[in-house]
Formats: structure tokens, C-alpha cells, sequence
DNA sequence: TTGGGTGCAAAGGCTTTGCATGTGA
DNA sequence: TCACATGCAAAGCCTTTGCACCCAA
């Protein structure tokens, strides 16, 4: 994918970064994977996989580093790791963050958009004169999958 | 406080725990402190004042063993660290966490109720068929105190 | 009395840092 | 060329664990 890797070494010549291949492979590596919620480890081991040489402490300065620019967000799922996803929104500081449906069942992580938040955040403002840039939403319950198996588990019995 | 100890007591007692003066104290140092997020260390140094012998691992069991139970809530700002805090409608599940409001400026933290999010897990129902069960809802922006000092300093200049 | 609870110190796991070497602009 | 980036290993931090002692029930 030629148009993402130039997408990416734009990206990271507009912060004044240099284009690395490690850079570029760690991008890749948030861009491909299916699930998109890597721990540092597993941007490691992805990497690894195209190029063994890539150094574990390379990994961690340079998720640190596009976390700053808001290349990739920061996420915590909270079960103890802290994970990576590529910001698509690239840069647009304004723009809302999507919002996560972690299964307790499988564990599986889901997304939506939508600004749905926005009264929520507007009765805010007024009653706390508390002023919102931005918010974090994570919705804990049971996928469609997970759903249907513990209903055909509960119908056997 | 010693109606608060007696609760204390019940509660531990009610789920099948020991009562020691230093889950008391524990407990008593979330409940007493203002601002109610404390880290691990931050209970640890509470406590101490009052319990100088308590040691450091006895906080990170309690805190875990009181979070299991839910007692306690686990809490990430998103600052690094793992806060705790009590949780006052004891050992309901179905109750709602309430929320969080997080000051990109001076880092205090607000608390507010109520189950504003209703009609969106209601939507996410309907299109997802993923049942929420539970939500953590976390908003950053500028609080009272600090919008009014940003304010000043814009009109200074 | 006795099994759970505690304190201490050591071990673990994730993340950061120092330093010499490598490399993109 | 040369400042920035990397790899490796060591160090840091927070948290957990092993073990002997202690104490609430």
C-alpha cells in the first residue's frame, strides 16, 4: 500500500520527524492490524515480523511521540494495558474521539461514532460552568455473539 | 467518626473478611479525604499518619480485595497512575458509576450523577444488539475557577 | 487455637533512559 | 556532514509475591 505509506511520511515530515522505516512500519502495523487496539508488545511483535531488527525501545518512544502529535490515541481498556489506535482524524484537535463497546464476555472491542454526548455536555456547561473539550466513553456489556451463546447455553439447560 | 467504622465493620464482616485496623483505616482515608481519588502511595502515606506500621503491600491487597467486592472503584484519569475511590452505593451492581470531570488545567476532578447516556445505550442497543450493562464516561476540559483565571490573564494582555 | 492477615524484602512486568552506533536530510 | 534516531542493556517504577510472624474470631 504505497498511498498509505507516502500518507504516513507526509504525516510525519509535517511534525518535523524524520521518515524512518521504523516509523513507517509501526504505522503500518496500527493500520493493518483487524482489531486496532495494540499494546506496545504487540506493535512489537508485529513489527518484528517484517523487521526483526526493530529494537522494543523504539517502539515505545515512537508510540509516545505520535501519541503527542495525535497521530495515535492512547487507550485503556482497563484490564491492565495500556493500548494504541490510529487517529484518523489526523491532526484536528476539535474533532470528538470515537467511543468503545468492550464485551465482558469476549472481551471484544467494538466502535461508534457519534456525537450523541452533546446535551450531555451542553447541561454541563450550564450547571457546573465546567467547560468540555473532549470526552472519553466506554460502554461495558455483552456483544451480539456473546449475546446468542449464552442464550443457547441457557436454553439447553 | 464511629458510626462510619461500625459500617466499616459490617461490611467487611458481611463479605466474609476479617476486620483489621488496617482495612479500617483504609477505608476510613478514601472516605475522609476531599478530593477522593487516591493512588495506592497516596493511601499508603494517608494511612500511615495515623497506622505508621502499616506496610505498602497491605495497601495494594486491601485496595484489590475491597475493589473485587466493590467496595472501592478503580479509576484511571488517564494521568498514569490508578486511583481508587469509594463506592457508596456499596455492593449494588446495577447502579451506575457516576462520572467524571477532569480539568485540563490545574487536574481536579469532579464528580457529577446521573444517567444521562440512557437514550444512547438505548440506541446502541437497537443498532449494535450489544447490551450495556455498565459505562465509564470520563469529560476533560476547563473548570469554573480556571476558565475565570485564563480569562484574567487574556484580559491583561 | 488457627487460618487468614501483615510486614518486609525480593521478584516481576512494563516502561524509560544512557550511551555508542547508525542513518536520513 | 551531523543532528536526530536506533538498539541494547541497565535502571526505574509501580505492583505482586514468598515467607515467617501475628492476631482476630
Amino acid at each position: 500500500m504505497p498511498e498509505k505509506q507516502d500518507r504516513f511520511k507526509t504525516l510525519l515530515k509535517q511534525n518535523g520527524l524524520k521518515v524512518t522505516t521504523q516509523r513507517i512500519d509501526i504505522l503500518e502495523a496500527l493500520e493493518s492490524r483487524p482489531d486496532k487496539h495494540l499494546t506496545a508488545e504487540e506493535i512489537y511483535e508485529c513489527v518484528k515480523e517484517k523487521n526483526p531488527d526493530i529494537g522494543l525501545a523504539t517502539v515505545y518512544r515512537t508510540i509516545q511521540l505520535l501519541a503527542e502529535l495525535n497521530l495515535i490515541d492512547k487507550l485503556n481498556l482497563g484490564d491492565g494495558f495500556v493500548r494504541y489506535e490510529i487517529n484518523n482524524q489526523g491532526c484536528d484537535v476539535t474533532a470528538h474521539h470515537h467511543h468503545h463497546l468492550i464485551c465482558l464476555n469476549c472481551g471484544n472491542v467494538l466502535t461508534f461514532q457519534g456525537d450523541l454526548l452533546e446535551t450531555l455536555e451542553q447541561k454541563i456547561q450550564e450547571a457546573l460552568e465546567f467547560e468540555v473539550v473532549d470526552h472519553e466513553v466506554k460502554l461495558f456489556g455483552y456483544c451480539k455473539a456473546c449475546r446468542l451463546e449464552m442464550q443457547e447455553k441457557k436454553n439447553k439447560e
